[in-house]
DNA sequence: GTTCTAACA
DNA sequence: TGTTAGTA
């Protein structure tokens, strides 16, 4: 995948990305300082962004209209350490592994929900209620 | 003219 | 989040 090099390329300043993504200059930074996007710095620290921030942006944008907050964003966007991904440390007894290994596979299927434009009535229920879950500890 | 940081109605 | 102040 050599285009990566492409799309992260830094290119536009936020006036462009504010019109690419319809939010305000003062929600991308807000998003900016929690993390949900890194754009690059020119010499006078003007923010660049790059296809793929703006992309980020764009799912930002989609999960906040779906009524999600910043600390859910993050749930959901944010690497996934690498600790509750493969939760097989060692001492910790097999119930908190398996519940562990249980938020892992949640953690894909509700990212896949929220990201994936679908809209269907029954998995609103997983997103109000499971979610909680997550974002309580 | 545009963007940046910081701060507050 | 909006918006404004003072810069770069």
């Amino acid at each position: 995948m050599g285009d990566d090099i492409r799309r992260n390329m830094a290119l536009f300043p936020i006036g462009i990305v504010m019109k690419l993504t319809d939010l305000t200059a003062r929600q991308i930074r807000y998003y900016e300082q929690h993390e949900l996007v890194i754009p690059a710095r020119t010499g006078g620290n003007q923010r660049l962004y790059s296809f793929n921030d703006v992309e980020r942006l764009l799912e930002i944008k989609d999960l906040i209209e779906k009524g999600v907050n910043i600390a859910g964003i993050k749930q959901v966007l944010l690497p996934v350490s690498k600790d509750s991904e493969d939760a097989t440390i060692l001492n910790e007894q097999t119930e908190v592994k398996r519940r562990e290994l249980t938020d892992s596979q949640l953690h894909k299927m509700l990212k896949q929900q929220l990201l994936g434009g679908g809209k269907r009535p029954g998995q609103v229920s997983l997103i109000q209620g499971e979610l909680s879950r997550f974002f309580k500890k």
